[in-house]
DNA sequence: CAGTATCCGTGTTGATACTG
DNA sequence: CAGTATCAACACGGATACTG
């Protein structure tokens, strides 16, 4: 997420950062489909595969950095055992399509990606 | 940029990030303008604005993982003193106009996002 | 359930000095 | 000029324990 001397950097930039972020792109996209609550969110996140899950600390530091961005929309609700659901606000969408718009072209490119990667690393191998 | 573990994470994610990165996103920017070379590049970007510019060491990471990746063309000309080229592949384009997309985008909405955050602080000011 | 608070390991970052 | 190498600091991220 990035929050230590960032504050110093231009805040357009620190915005970036936050939805760029290891699990911003990560909770923006999943609401993209729908609200979640916070542990189905937690579940959903970190069976993404690859490494093991979000921490609740993470996932709370995260959702709460974009809800003061005003990109994530938090409902608290009053019962007992407490229920909160999270979505994306208008402006949390528009945020959400651009970085899924990149995450796809990721996906796509991958092949391309591994073959550049393999003769850069076939080229340094024939030190 | 995130080298460690990651490995670890799905391989489309670890690009994701390469490309997202702190360093990672202005170079790939100002890349689309035109080719640089490594100390133009890095006095350009450090003029960015906000903190401190990037340390040699953080460039030179930042260019070899997206050289890697075959979205920056590397061109080293056997001159002396030393000079070397950074260019966009036709995949970096892409994906630099992607990020340029969503930055454009972020400073755009700032206003809405400061506006988002004052309420937020304001909300929880009242504790 | 949905967090908060605290502590701690480790990786990322960046200064500095050096090389071709 | 364009890097590499080394080292230290510090922030991030996570595990754990606790609360409403």
């Amino acid at each position: 997420m990035a929050v230590s001397e960032k504050e110093a950097l231009c805040p357009y930039r620190l915005v970036l950062e936050h939805v760029t972020s290891r699990w911003g792109v990560l909770v923006l996209i999943e609401l993209l489909d729908r609200p979640y609550r916070f542990s189905e969110l937690r579940r959903t996140i970190s069976a993404y595969g690859g490494g093991r899950g979000v921490s609740e600390k993470m996932l709370t530091q995260t959702l709460q950095t974009l809800e003061r961005d005003g990109l994530v929309h938090r409902d608290a609700k009053p019962v007992i055992p407490p229920r909160v659901d999270y979505s994306l606000t208008g402006l949390g969408r528009e945020a959400a399509e651009q970085v899924r718009a990149l995450s796809q072209w990721t996906r796509d490119r991958m092949d391309d990606v591994e073959k550049a990667r393999q003769t850069y690393d076939e080229a340094r191998a024939a030190s």
